[in-house]
DNA sequence: CATCATTTGGGTACGGCGTACGCAAACTAT
DNA sequence: ATAGTTTGCGTACGCCGTACCCAAATGATG
C-alpha cells in the first residue's frame, strides 16, 4: 500500500517520533498540532479502515483544509508510520517476573501467551495495523516501549539475544496472521450479506462436480473444517490451536537450548 | 484495498473461475477473451505492484480500452479473485506417499517443509499476493486444487479433517507472515536508498539516548538481531529458524494424536 | 438481401484521491 | 514601521474506478 517510489526524509521522520524538533519560535503560531493530527487519523482509520482514510478526510475531522496537514507531515506515508507507532503505544504489560513456575523464571510460556493475546487485541481494536504489515516503519518511541515489554517475556530463560528476538519475531507473526485470518472470515459474511448457510449453498454446485473427480480429499476436509462448529467458532478454535503449536515448537527449543 | 462496500455477485465470480458461463453466441464476437485479461493483470502486478495495477493499465498493455475490460469482468475486485486463483494453480507437487520414513508414511514432515518452500517460491514469484491476504476470494479450481495438493501433505498419518485443516493453515500461514517480514526487510535499503549501515546510524542518536533510560533491553537485543550477520542474512535465518519451530509443535501435536 | 435483437468495444465524464505551488495572514525580531 | 519567517489553505493537475451511452459487429428472422 503505497509507498513505493518513496524519496522522503526518514530522519526528519524520526525527529517527530522522537519530538526533537527545532521550532524556531518565530512566524505565525501553530493552531494545529502534530499530535492532534495522528490522533484523527487513528480515529478516521479505526472507523472506515485504511481504504477510507484520505487526507482530506482527517483535516475534514480537524476542522481545517486538506493541505494545512503538509505543514506537520510530510506525506500520507509518513502519517501512517506516525499512526502505527502511537497505536503501539497502547500495549501494556505487567509481568513481573515468575508466573506459576520455579523462582528461575518458568512462567515464560505464559507470558508469551500473554503478549500473544495483548496483540491479538491490539489487532482487534484497529484492524488497519494488519494491512500495514508490509512496510517496516521507523522506530518510533511506541514501537520500541513494545519491543521492549515483549522482550521482557522471554528474557532471562537461557536464550542468546539472537534467539529471543527470533521466538518473538516467530509468536508475534503467529498473531498478525491468525487475527488476520479471524477477520477476513468474520467480514466475509457481512461483505456479501449472506450467512454461512448460503455462501455454501452458492459453492456446493461447483464443489459437488468436482467432488467425484479430481478433488475428493479437499472437499471432504473442506467441508469438515468449516461445518464443524459453524464458521466463527472454527476460527476461534483455529487461533487457540495455532497458538498453542507455535508456543509447543518455541519450548521444545527453550528446553535445548537450556541443556 | 478495497473491496469493501461490495455488492457484487458472487456467484457470476463463480462461474468465471470454473468456466461456466451462457455464452449465447448472439452478438458481436468477443476480440478479448478473459484468460487474456486476468493473464495481463498478473503481468501487471509483477512488475509495478499493487499499486501500479490500474484498469487502464491493465488495458494498455492489451491494447485496448479500459472499459473494455468491465465487458468481462464486474469490477477490480472481480479481476483481482481472478488473478489469485490463476495464480494459485501454478503449484505443483509431487510428494508420492512415502519419503523418509516407514511405509506407514513418516515423511510428513518434509512433505510440510516441501509445501512451505513451495509457497514461498510462490509468494516470492507474485509479491502482491501476499497484500491480498485480508480478503478470502472465493474458492476456484486453482485454489482447491492447491489445497488439496496440500492435504495430500497430512493425509494418512493419524490427524481427523479438521485437525489436517488446523495444521495446514497453521504452516501455509507461518509461511505467508514470514515472506512478508523478508519482502519488507529487503525492501527496505532499496526505497530509501542506504544500506543497512547508514539505516542505522540514521537511527543510533535516538537509540543512544534511550539505551541507558527505560529501553536498555530493546536496545541490546535490536542490536544484535540485526547486526549479528547483516540485515538478509538474518531475515534468511529467522525463516529457517520459525519454520521449524512451528513444524516441531505440529510433530509434538501429531505424537500425541497418534496414540 | 433487409431487418432486428443482441453483444462487444470504448469514448466521455464524474467524483475522489495525493499533493505541487503559491499567496495571504499571523507572528517575531529589528 | 519594516523585514523575515512560518502557518493555513485555495487552486489545480494528473491519476484512479467506473456509470452511462453509442457505434460496430454478428446471428436470427423475414
Amino acid at each position: 500500500m503505497g509507498d513505493s517510489g518513496g524519496e522522503r526524509d526518514r530522519v526528519r521522520t524520526l525527529d517527530l517520533l522522537w519530538g526533537t524538533r527545532a521550532a524556531s519560535g518565530l512566524g505565525r503560531k501553530p493552531g494545529l498540532g502534530l499530535d492532534q493530527i495522528v490522533a484523527a487519523g487513528v480515529a478516521a482509520a479505526d472507523d472506515g479502515g485504511l481504504d477510507g482514510l484520505s487526507m482530506r478526510r482527517v483535516a475534514d475531522r480537524l476542522g481545517v483544509g486538506a493541505m494545512s496537514l503538509y505543514r506537520h507531515v510530510q506525506d500520507k506515508a509518513e502519517l501512517l508510520d506516525l499512526m502505527v507507532d502511537r497505536v503501539l503505544a497502547e500495549v501494556r504489560y505487567d509481568h513481573g517476573e515468575g508466573g506459576t513456575g520455579s523462582p528461575g523464571g518458568d512462567g515464560w510460556r505464559s507470558r508469551l501467551e500473554r503478549v500473544a493475546r495483548a496483540n491479538r487485541a491490539l489487532y482487534e481494536r484497529h484492524p488497519w495495523l494488519l494491512a500495514r504489515f508490509e512496510s517496516r516503519p521507523p522506530l518510533g518511541p511506541g514501537t520500541i516501549a513494545k519491543y521492549d515489554a515483549e522482550l521482557r517475556a522471554v528474557d532471562g530463560i537461557g536464550l542468546t539475544d539472537v534467539e529471543m528476538d527470533l521466538v518473538l519475531t516467530l509468536v508475534l507473526g503467529y498473531v498478525r496472521d491468525a487475527t488476520a485470518g479471524l477477520a477476513a472470515w468474520r467480514s466475509l459474511p457481512e461483505r456479501s450479506g449472506e450467512g454461512d448457510a448460503e455462501w455454501w449453498a452458492a459453492h456446493e454446485p461447483h464443489m459437488a462436480r468436482v467432488l467425484g473427480e479430481r478433488f475428493a480429499l479437499a472437499a471432504r476436509v473442506g467441508a469438515a473444517a468449516t461445518a464443524g462448529y459453524g464458521g466463527l467458532h472454527d476460527a476461534e478454535r483455529a487461533w487457540e490451536f495455532g497458538l498453542s503449536r507455535v508456543l509447543d515448537g518455541v519450548e521444545s527449543f527453550v528446553g535445548q537450548a537450556r541443556s
